[in-house]
DNA sequence: CTTGACCTTCCAGTCACTGGAAGGCCTAGC
DNA sequence: GCTAGGCCTTCCAGTGACTGGAAGGTCAAG
């Protein structure tokens, strides 16, 4: 399969599916017109890698993902491991965002909003009061 | 005063200062030894900036917000409705995050996180079930 | 006069792509 | 056989907002 079906049926763009070979995240062969020749392992990497993506994984993670998702041997506890990490990250993000929303909201909702040049919003700024 | 106090009042590290100079969000007058010299408008724009980034404003953001601020006959509607783009992007990404939170919180608990390979979290990511 | 703390500029790297240019390949229609 | 256009290739540069580091100038204390 040529690059343009796998990005068709991942719905990965083909720079990016590039740029993960380029990293080496995936391996396809190469026909001899030069061509990148996906297998099936190949769209299901794509795959396994957009999901974790979607999830907010790191490319690295991702990357660690996939290693033990191949190893036969894996204890079920590593994985856990990366995801709880990547948990709490996102609650930390989540945390900054909400308090960012709650004064945002607050200043927003104090500010007048008319022709007028008096705004709490520039004076927080200003002053940081 | 020179960078270094600067950035001992306000708490942005000299590399940000002299980016936020490249950028042209501040103008420091130059010494004749050339060493920046800071008056108390720079230090306060820095501030601003400071306390504009902490509350997730992007760069160009705050570049608008500056220029309404030192501009007297500006309308508060003006800076409401960047504030209000602003949050609502900040509630987009606290949804995003949040639905990635919960897909992750129920794998994790699922995953019984032990010796053995057998993990739902990689089950998920290969299958997208 | 030296030491060490400051300051300067410039270049490169981060993360995960994304855009674009220049050129080769392949298939369909004439 | 020829052309059109739609694939594919590589390589380089840009994104946002810094951050790290090297090479070198300046300044105050001892």
């Amino acid at each position: 399969m040529n690059i343009g079906d796998v990005a068709a049926r991942t719905g990965l763009p083909t720079k990016t599916i590039r740029y993960y070979e380029d990293i080496g995240l995936i391996t396809p062969l190469r026909g001899e017109n030069g061509y990148r020749r996906f297998r099936e392992a190949d769209m299901h990497k794509l795959g396994f890698v957009g999901r974790a993506r979607a999830l907010g994984f790191s490319i690295e993670e991702c990357r660690d993902l996939l290693a033990l998702y191949e190893d036969e041997d894996r204890a079920s506890a590593d994985v856990r491991q990366i995801a709880i990490g990547h948990l709490e990250e996102i609650e930390r993000k989540i945390a900054a965002l909400s308090d960012m929303r709650d004064t945002l909201k607050g200043l927003v909702h104090a500010c007048a909003g008319d022709h007028r040049p008096n705004c709490p919003i520039l004076k927080e700024l200003s002053d940081g009061a």
